[in-house]
DNA sequence: CCGTATCCATTGCGATACTG
DNA sequence: CAGTATCGCAATGGATACGG
């Protein structure tokens, strides 16, 4: 059916959107340069201080591009570089997928909630 | 804290396979079926609490099947399911791009250690 | 508006020991 | 060999306050 090549690139890869909210942050950055506000209301759930820290790692790993206008009030840019654009494309299946399944994941988070009790 | 909708596909995905070592659960067992020691082996680096835990979860959330085949010495095999087999193929792009910048990303790690010391 | 720093509760996870 | 249970430390991550 497939090919053995998987031992193991994923490994790569986890290293770099591993963080809890970072294939988030990839998404929402996939299409639009985004301030840091409009991600912040984009994604909701996480936390300032959990936003900042992530998007500092994403940075520094050369996934994102950050611009400072130096301005009052302070406005902050960022998008994806060419490279996190790259690694932003590999996500795309796994978003179609959650697409596709949403129903079926949504019974199961219920069921797992029912199941810790 | 209990979430009603996802944002995105990626959201449903990541609630599924966010587990530190699901993604690669999934791809060990992509091809074949796995003893459960084989998988141990096969991970490595993962201890023998997390993996009976993540895979406890899979199992649960319908994407691995296990069968316990109730012998002595004890043989349980793990597989995934047709489910399972949907979402382990929407990781392969992930796991192709991981390999292909596999030397970037080895550098990244280390200028990782250097900022943090 | 954007970012840093601190405190502190919660969780993650490894080590270890025990069962069939 | 496969799985469960417990303990305890370290990391995670939220709330809050402060500063440009």
């Amino acid at each position: 059916m497939k090919r053995d090549m998987f031992t193991c690139g994923l490994d790569a890869a986890l290293a770099v959107i591993g963080g809890k909210w970072k294939p988030l942050i990839m998404f929402h950055l996939a299409h639009d340069t985004r301030r840091y506000g409009e991600l912040k209301r984009a994604i909701g759930a996480v936390s300032h201080k959990m936003l900042i820290q992530q998007l500092k790692e994403l940075e520094v790993d050369g996934l994102v591009h950050r611009v400072d206008h130096k301005e009052i009030p302070p406005r902050v840019d960022y998008s994806l570089t060419e490279f996190g654009q790259t690694l932003a494309n590999a996500l795309v299946p796994l978003c179609e997928w959650g697409t596709a399944h949403a129903t079926e994941v949504s019974e199961m988070m219920t069921n797992r909630e029912a199941r810790t009790r």
